[in-house]
RNA sequence: GGCGGCGUAGCCAAGUGGCAAGGCGAGGGACUGCAAAUCCCUUAUUCCCCGGUUCGAAUCCGGGCGCCGCCUCCA
């Protein structure tokens, strides 16, 4: 397979071409200081998609997203509760595989925490100051960026332009406002590991590039995160990474588009933002997910409950189609033509996919084949055609995590009051009663159970509570 | 100010050189006792504006206008 992303580091489209069939992949993950909120989401779903469909195009991929569990939000919340930084970070460590999970996330291949990684970020930063990259200043130790003539390939900046507009109060440990901080010196009553240049703890960019490399090797194929993350956070990494180590950190870089309110960024600090945990609660996982994918992951998205209204409305569709289908027995052959149509339709889904992951684009096609299925029916293709369109919609859309629920079941009691008022209409509409045969179909409906009269007779489904 | 990106129908949105996907919504028709669902038709002769290149441009180039992100922790 071919298939082509967008690195933000090249800014073209880069093939990605694994070795012997394995994909090595880096996603942020995220500080455990709080539970995520729903733009916090997007990269989790979007690059887990991405993850998943490799493995459905037979690649095998190590998926590594990292946990941030010693940081300054972290200690912060716990001073503010009155707890330790250990309990905050494992609390909301719980609470992020909890979330993963309710989003439909495969869990990581790997999800390595900072603090199992400290003597291994002491050892890397130490290296650095040995080859004259990063030095010690009063106990931090900060990385050299005059020190790396490719700083600021990643973000397009430059340099000289970089230290004219630098807006941050200058700390006169650093040699350069643009040194970054590698080895934090602690201060009373914050967590604190040895180094050689004294008790401390690790600065934020380290930690993805050692346990990144620790684990998946040099180079990453695909290294990932939200395009607020291009500086100077990955812009830093590649800075130690490849300083170090004299060669490309990932071949591949990603960036999803940011959520916006009503235009403007989601975040926690701006108070517009809303839990993931809330939203999927209120909305479903697949309609969460069909939100995010039915957009291009690179471009910003606004979040709006009206999009994901939306979005519910369009899976129902989809499944109105399916569970219909499957419910049909095996009758008759699937035409040639329609065998060749479903192919063309499939490919035409891969392309699209291959395609800088256009998941938008090929949602489309699902779509397209969801019509050919009506279509068939309509046309009294019988039931093995329609069967035939409904699983390969559920295989295309397995990956994307998509229109996989079944059929919402009752139990064998319920199904057959539902028939016996079935039966009971049905004689009510021989005697013209439609007034009372209404009355039960509409009282049905309000319970969820909706009725249609089709020539073949009535049939009924279970609307997927709310 | 620098860097990155975006502007396609009523709304959401794919498409980056060869007749403008798809979803939601709206209107008309078929079907129905009436509905619902579904099917058929209609809803962008045109892709923010102005020039240019080309047999041909939403797509490439130049110039505007508007919006957003990053430049500070942030997915």
């Amino acid at each position: 397979m071919g298939l082509r992303l967008w690195s933000t580091l090249s800014r073209q489209l880069e093939e990605l071409s694994p070795q012997d069939g394995v994909v090595r992949m880096y996603v942020c993950g995220p500080t455990v200081y709080d539970r995520f909120h729903i733009g916090n989401a997007r990269p989790f779903i979007v690059f887990d998609a991405l993850r998943r469909y490799l493995e459905a195009r037979g690649l095998k991929v190590i998926y590594v997203q990292n946990i941030t569990d010693i940081e300054d939000k972290i200690i912060n919340r716990a001073q503010e509760e009155g707890v330790s930084p250990q309990e905050i970070a494992a609390r909301y460590t719980e609470e992020y595989f909890h979330d993963l999970q309710l989003l439909g996330v495969k869990p990581p291949t790997h999800s390595p925490k900072a603090t199992q990684y400290v003597e291994k970020m002491v050892e890397f930063v130490a290296k650095l100051v040995e080859k004259g990259l990063a030095y010690e200043a009063g106990g931090d130790v900060y990385f050299s960026v005059a020190r790396f003539p490719g700083y600021g390939k990643l973000s397009g900046k430059v340099l000289e332009e970089l230290e004219a507009g630098a807006r941050i109060a200058v700390d006169e440990r650093k040699r350069d406002p643009l040194d970054f901080v590698l080895w934090k010196a602690a201060k009373p009553g914050e967590p604190k590991w040895p180094s050689p240049w004294g008790e401390g703890r690790p600065g934020w960019h380290t930690e993805c590039v050692v346990m990144s490399t620790d684990i998946l090797g040099l180079p990453l194929d695909i290294h990932a995160g939200g395009s607020d993350l291009v500086f100077p956070h990955h812009e830093n990494e590649i800075a130690q990474a490849e300083s170090l180590y004299g060669e490309p950190f990932s071949k591949i870089w990603l960036h999803n588009g940011l959520l916006t309110v009503r235009g403007e960024r989601m975040g926690k600090s701006l108070g517009n933002f809303r839990y993931a945990r809330e939203v999927v609660t209120e909305f479903g996982t697949e309609p969460v997910r069909y939100f995010y994918l039915s957009r291009a992951y690179r471009k910003p998205l606004d979040f709006s409950e009206s999009g994901l209204e939306e979005a519910k409305r369009a899976l129902q569709g989809v499944y109105d189609f399916l569970w219909e289908a499957e419910a049909l027995p095996e009758e008759g052959e699937v035409p040639a033509e329609v065998a060749d149509q479903l192919t063309e339709l499939e490919e035409k889904f891969h392309a699209r996919m291959e395609e800088d992951f256009d998941t938008a684009g090929a949602i489309g096609v699902l779509h397209e084949l969801v019509s050919l299925g009506h279509r068939l029916g309509q046309e009294g293709a019988g039931g093995s055609p329609q069967r035939a369109v409904a699983a390969l919609v559920r295989k295309l859309a397995e990956p994307l995590g998509l229109f996989q629920e079944a059929r919402p079941q009752v139990k064998g009691r319920i199904e057959d009051l539902i028939s016996l008022l079935i039966e009971l209409r049905a004689t009510l509409r021989e005697q013209k009663n439609f007034q009372l045969a209404d009355r039960i179909r509409d009282r049905l409906a309000e319970l969820g159970v909706e009725l249609r009269d089709t020539p073949q007779g009535t049939r009924w489904s279970l609307r997927a509570d709310e």
